[in-house]
DNA sequence: TTGACATATTCCCACATGGGAATATGATCA
DNA sequence: TGATCATATTCCCATGTGGGAATATGTCAA
């Protein structure tokens, strides 16, 4: 059996690094691939094919206007890969707890980007 | 160019099922080779490539004992993954700062044990 | 030492891949 | 209509792959 698909899931769609920089630079903002291929510096053809991947599972959505095709980062769906990753967070949260309460503490300071998990605290 | 190796970074590593059944199986107890391969209905051969594959990212760490070998996992390796998710947590995560805010306000209440598992309600 | 056990490695192979290049599809404009 | 722009698709190919099977390495027990 060779490696699963890169259309199997969102862990296979996001291994590859460009697909990554793909979803970061159209986190929010929707963009047409032309300025996807300008930014990232990718040849148009690669850019599309990208693009099919992550829609095959996904992680963009697409709007048609005319001779462009916007496309855009669909964040709900990365929320399985988050909340996998949380199976383990609570080895590492209590830095960032402790580095929120002092933030908290302290307002006016540059808060933490954000710290919406309590940490489950261990079972060692 | 073909895929990236599975070596290349923790996000290739995890592409496979079966490694991340691995690392949660190994999550904070270590065991040997066997266990795994029996708890997972994997032969030894294929449990112990992919040990290999993981150990080769950093994701799980290794204690010889005679003739046994036990792995663990380490979270750690995790956190580069944890923190990418984070990136478009924004949009998922008003629901969970409700919630904490709320269980912050009642502090006599009990506290939610873990957010790990939010609910898959519609996105408003 | 020999034999049993635990794990790692090697060999084979069907197969999806990502890049490049060329081409196809589709929409707009003159 | 034809020309041009924007995007998608196809073809080619070197390469890493995960599983199965067989084998190698290493350790303990008698």
């Amino acid at each position: 059996m060779p490696r699963a698909a890169t259309t199997t899931d969102v862990f296979n769609a996001i291994a590859e690094a460009r697909r990554r920089d793909i979803l970061v630079f159209l986190d929010a903002r929707e963009r047409p691939v032309g300025d996807i291929a300008d930014a990232l510096g990718l040849n148009q053809p690669s850019v599309s094919k990208h693009l099919s991947v992550l829609r095959g599972v996904g992680l963009v959505e697409v709007r048609r206007e005319g001779r462009h095709v916007f496309y855009r980062t669909n964040p709900e769906a990365l929320r399985p890969l988050h909340e996998w990753t949380l199976t383990f967070e609570r080895y590492w949260s209590r830095q960032l707890v402790r580095i929120k309460e002092r933030a908290e503490r302290r307002p006016g300071q540059s808060a933490p980007a954000h710290q919406s998990k309590p940490h489950k605290g261990g079972k060692p």
